[in-house]
DNA sequence: AAGAAAATTGACAACGTTACCAATGAAGAT
DNA sequence: ATCTTCATTGGTAACGTTGTCAATTTTCTT
């Protein structure tokens, strides 16, 4: 009763308003060479007989299919979700389709969606990060679509990168913090480091502080995953070290804003008693009051650049001879530093 | 240089191990009645030559893909990502893989996603919501797979449903309050109220206000889609109403973290001036000081049953007989109310 | 050791579409 | 009016896999 003896093919179409297979075919696709009446009558009968095209045969036969392969470590990341969002805002209107893939932040996994997405013939591949295993890099040495890594841009993409400078935000950050006079100043990060962006942001940021004359005086990396409990464990252990630190850089918003309810909580007064600065601009640290100091990066832009590049490219249109594209940061300087 | 002439077909494979086309395709399923040795040989064969299965041309001849198709109204709604990331924890170990479609709270967009899905031949289709169009209920019916509806169970699932009674909630809010001394409550929600799970919350609040001799005050819907800053102008407005509020429901925890922050800014005093209770149990209401009352709704949990649901049942493996999962809320008492 | 049953392997066709080339018809050039 | 050119349509084959059934080999039975 739910499911039908089979759906209509082209045959049927075909067979419905007499003309052969093919030409059924050509009126179906946007196929030039085709008269109107043809395409007006194959509509009609693949509307009357309720035809719709099946786009695994057509994949089979042509090459590429119109799934978009995203590998991305996780949704529970605040960053990903918008990134996700701008690519499919790019992708509307297009006919691909968003398959999406998550790694947990582990290279084994980002292989083997990898290599099963690929038996898939992607029309195109989107993957966070530049830093890739061996065995990723070979695989997508044989894809022979588009590749778009998103986030950042510090390093060669293989075929196009569409971020920001990891190393500009830890500068900006570490510059900001010494132009306000802080001058003992910790990070606190998370998750062994992954993704190796943190790490390239915390390396950029302790340079730089150290170019300015004010090292960092120490650093915390967390187990676990970011969270803002995870950020509340951070700048207690910070602050037992009894170090004296006046400000802190947080791996991300999510660490910072724990820290920040950590230290509201007990009675510790931010920016006076200590500063906290996070990284990425989550929506969340804008509404709250302190608002909290932190480097904005454009996700949804980085997601739709991603996707418009991906479809400019798939459908062949004419691309910047670009490789790289880097956005701009902004420095949100909010009332926690 | 990057791309390889053709990659290697089974036939390949089979003719560098001297075996027939079908063999190694027996072999290189699980398919019974292949000897040791034959399944040996075809994957050595396979191996060393670089052999990637087809599925394009398997699903042609077969049936379903191995794709489930996820429609969601967006990702920068907090609750989304969440399942998501449940159904892909679900799928882990099986060959399914995501296919996500993103509606922006538009029929017509779940529609042409569902149509266009639909010519993949999905395995399976986890959606959200017990309504939709006609339109979208006539593709499903026509879908032999197993579907899943998430995040309501108030009504009657296609196929199998899991989530939460959406007027469940309203009624534990509208209870809360009223044991708490609340006697002008108010309601505050956005969007048009799409989904249409809000309005079902709302009436449920309404009717069991109502039931207590307390109804409802007022209510403000507010334009736009839920946020911190749509929570603000939506406390505002009912503020500048005069009518002597005391508690407010939210449709979300978004717009009640919104309102919180704007009291929070502007001197008034939660919960001696105004009591608010949002709805979801977001990560950051529970950080927060003070705590957000809320409803906290098991939307990883969500997602992982749905996932696991389908999996089950397209692996044929034997099935609960039961169409709805109703999973269980939890109010949590904050001190904002 | 001969016959029957089971296990293993193979040949062929088919899934629905589109690329390629051939055939037809119409319009334009001389 | 004849020849050429272009637009439109059709026929055939192919994409890579697997279901069905037939052929072969192995194992088991007596």
């Amino acid at each position: 009763m739910s499911k039908d003896s089979r759906p209509p093919t082209l045959k049927d179409v075909a067979a419905h308003c007499g003309v052969s297979v093919i030409s059924a075919s050509r009126a179906m696709s946007d196929a030039p060479n085709v008269s109107k009446a043809l395409r007006e009558k194959v509509e009609r009968s693949a509307r009357i007989i309720g035809y719709r095209r099946n786009r695994i045969a057509g994949s089979l036969r042509g090459q590429a299919t119109d799934l978009i392969t995203v590998i991305v470590p996780s949704m529970s990341n605040h960053v990903f979700p918008n990134i996700v969002d701008g690519i499919d805002d790019a992708l509307q209107g297009s006919q691909l389709r968003l398959v999406l893939g998550m790694t947990k932040y582990d290279d084994a996994n980002e292989e083997a969606i990898l290599r099963d997405m690929l038996t898939w013939n992607p029309a195109g591949i989107i993957l966070s990060g530049l830093e890739h295993s061996d065995t990723t890099k070979e695989l997508l040495s044989h894809f022979a679509g588009p590749i778009v890594e998103v986030m950042d841009t510090d390093g060669d993409a293989i075929d196009m990168a569409v971020g920001n400078s990891m190393s500009e935000a830890g500068e900006l950050i570490a510059r900001h913090l010494v132009a306000k006079g802080y001058g003992r100043i910790a990070y606190v990060g998370a998750w062994g480091e992954r993704p190796k962006r943190s790490a390239k942001r915390r390396v950029a940021f302790e340079t730089e502080l150290a170019r300015l004359n004010n090292p960092l005086v120490t650093s915390v990396i967390l187990e676990g995953e970011s969270s803002l409990e995870l950020g509340a464990t951070g700048i207690k252990q910070l602050l037992d070290r009894d170090l004296n630190i006046d400000a802190v850089f947080f791996a991300n918003d999510d660490l910072a804003l724990g820290a920040l309810f950590y230290c509201q909580a007990n009675g510790i007064h931010v920016p006076e008693d200590i500063a906290l600065a996070g990284f990425n601009g989550i929506e969340m640290c804008q509404s709250i009051t302190p608002r909290l100091t932190t480097i904005a990066t454009p996700r949804y832009q980085i997601g739709r650049l991603a996707g418009e590049l991906l479809q400019k490219k798939v459908s062949r249109a004419e691309m910047p001879d670009k490789k790289t594209f880097q956005l701009d940061l902004e420095l949100i300087e909010g009332s926690t530093t």
